[in-house]
DNA sequence: ATCGTTCCCGTTATCGTTCACAAATCATTA
DNA sequence: TAATGATTTGTGAACGATAACGGGAACGAT
């Protein structure tokens, strides 16, 4: 089998056609001071003619560094965890690290040992566990760490005292989603909420329940339906919710995605969105803005969680303490008042 | 500066400990047949035991074999992007290849030089590039690889005699959209296209053009009006379109999301589609099933483009021609039928 | 003339693994 | 009995680079 080796270019062919050791050319590559002007240059110019690039394998294997970061996600083809690998990614290139990316053949995927051996095997510096919390998949992942383990920081997963986390407000979020709601008039508000198994619908659901209990309007279980995060969930979840609780008056839908499917029936139905149901959704993705109307939707910044995961996993590696001190960030959100709700004030 | 470096098992620690050589466990790592079944035994448990890892950045030097593809990308926060690398990500899940992702900085980034660099260092065996050609940066890039390069292959790029593509048929989706807009009786189809910079965009604007020119209604440049791939574009567009030409009864839209922009628009107006204006999109978005009303659009297989492009490249790199045939391979669309445009059979 | 610096460069060992070959052990056969 | 073969194991070099150390040359200062 052909392996297109294309007898590389090594540094001792550098140094075989420069005349001097291949201590001399490693200095040259990593701008050592200690080279003479004129040694350099000829260096430099051998180097350019002959197109040698130093392997960063062998560099690895010597120094003991491989500035490489792995990364673990699941359902990249979705945009939300996409977003968070391009903020991991644009990190990285800034960070100068290259980023190993491992896919998992699914969201709940419980044996992870093959997938972090591959990283670590790579002399990985440092992993970002990048795919959503649900069931007991991250528990089960911590519990099956090897004991040599680079630092590790898991993404939207829940604050953990043994470990890094990085996370988006959705309590938060959902509760500043629910209270709008409340404060512009609105009485019966339901929640369609994405898989319970999920963390982050949990959150969310919670948030809700909680933002309806201090206003003393508790839920008791009730204007809830489940959807999947699609919008053919959110319509199906919807409808439920209608039927069931027809003197609803607004919705709070833990996804723009599930909202779309909910204005799909609304429209067929004519129901008159805000008037006779406001609706918020969460994540702000692009087309909400475009929505008709135009949704109310929560900021999920996506990017920044990524972005931040690199620098913070950075400065464990980078940093003097070998036993760094654990985090739990928790980001932000912000709600967007659209067209889907009325006016802030009214009620 | 710690480096976490944990004082890593290696093989010589194995063979220590089994009082055996460390070729001895080479052997049982690589299950090759030359061990006794005793030794075997053993130095598996002490594998075990000591939680010890191969590492595979020694291997590759040795070998001169890493099993890792590059992929160049660049826009992963867009949906597109992000469904190719999935399909990629995928594929190398499966082979058993890893992936080193590189983020390019902008679309339109023409010094790749470092970042093919950065590929070759680490001995990647095969390079996806994977940005969308625009301007003449693919021409570019190709002019800048270094001679001794591994296999690579352009996704989304124009056919090349000396480069392996791989592409969607832009235009004749583009053209299976317009025909169908006609063959349900609309005769003034307007078009609005992404950027011409995108090689895409041209090939689905000539997609439309050729379309209307073969039934006899040529465009002669006009019906046109550009966006940039966005919702708010896409609206912008049709403003633009609707004021140059009152009479037009028909868009193609270049992608879902200028597609919804324009929706937007429509909405607002009192626009009734399909029946004031027919409207086609492209990419086949989840969402755009549940727009009001659901879009007609063209399927965009992104996910196979990246399956089948670590398929190729595989067997260029696994297969025994050292200098494999270029290959310029196609992936068909398919129109997909919905309410906003009427249904077959009617004109 | 001797010494100490500074500057420049080379030697040797090392990172963790595999390859090619040699050597040892044991059983089998002439 | 000795030779043959099969099975199992070990030895040294190699992959491509860097670290640590040492040595020679040139210089000024004593």
């Amino acid at each position: 089998m052909s392996r297109h080796v294309q007898q590389k270019i090594t540094i001792k062919d550098i140094a075989k056609l420069c005349g001097v050791s291949t201590q001399t050319i490693s200095r040259v590559i990593n701008k050592r001071p200690d080279v003479s002007p004129e040694t350099r240059e000829a260096v430099e110019k051998a180097i350019a003619e002959m197109g040698y690039r130093p392997s960063a394998l062998a560099r690895s294997l010597v120094q003991q560094r491989s500035y490489t970061l792995g990364v673990i996600t699941a359902g990249l083809k979705y945009l939300g965890v996409s977003q968070t690998l391009n903020g991991i990614a644009e990190q990285c290139e800034v960070s100068n690290y290259a980023l190993l990316v491992k896919e998992l053949p699914r969201f709940d995927t419980l044996n992870i040992v093959p997938v972090i051996e591959a990283l670590i095997s790579r002399h990985v510096e440092g992993i970002i566990f990048a795919a959503p919390e649900l069931n007991e998949n991250i528990k089960m992942v911590q519990s099956q760490l090897p004991s040599f383990c680079p630092p590790i920081i898991f993404i939207k997963s829940q604050a953990n005292p043994n470990y890094t986390t990085i996370s988006v407000d959705n309590y938060g979020g959902a509760r500043k989603a629910v209270e709008y709601l409340f404060s512009v008039g609105k009485r019966k508000i339901g929640l369609i909420s994405g898989p319970l198994e999920w963390l982050e619908a949990r959150q969310r659901k919670q948030g809700w329940e909680d933002a309806l209990k201090s206003v003393g309007e508790p839920t008791t279980d009730r204007y809830w339906a489940q959807g999947n995060w699609s919008a053919s969930s959110g319509e199906a979840a919807y409808v439920e919710l209608s039927q069931k609780y027809p003197d609803i008056d607004a919705v709070f839908v833990s996804n723009d995605q599930m909202a779309l499917g909910l204005y799909h029936y609304a429209h067929e139905h004519n129901i008159r969105i805000p008037d006779d149901l406001a609706v918020v959704g969460f994540d702000d993705t692009p087309e909400s803005a475009y929505f008709t109307p135009p949704l109310t939707t929560v900021t999920h910044p996506l990017g920044e969680l990524g972005i931040l995961a690199v620098k913070t996993l950075l400065t464990q590696i980078e940093g003097e303490d070998p036993q760094p001190p654990v985090k739990a960030i928790t980001l932000q959100t912000q709600l967007i008042v659209r067209h889907s709700t009325p006016p802030p004030g009214q009620s």
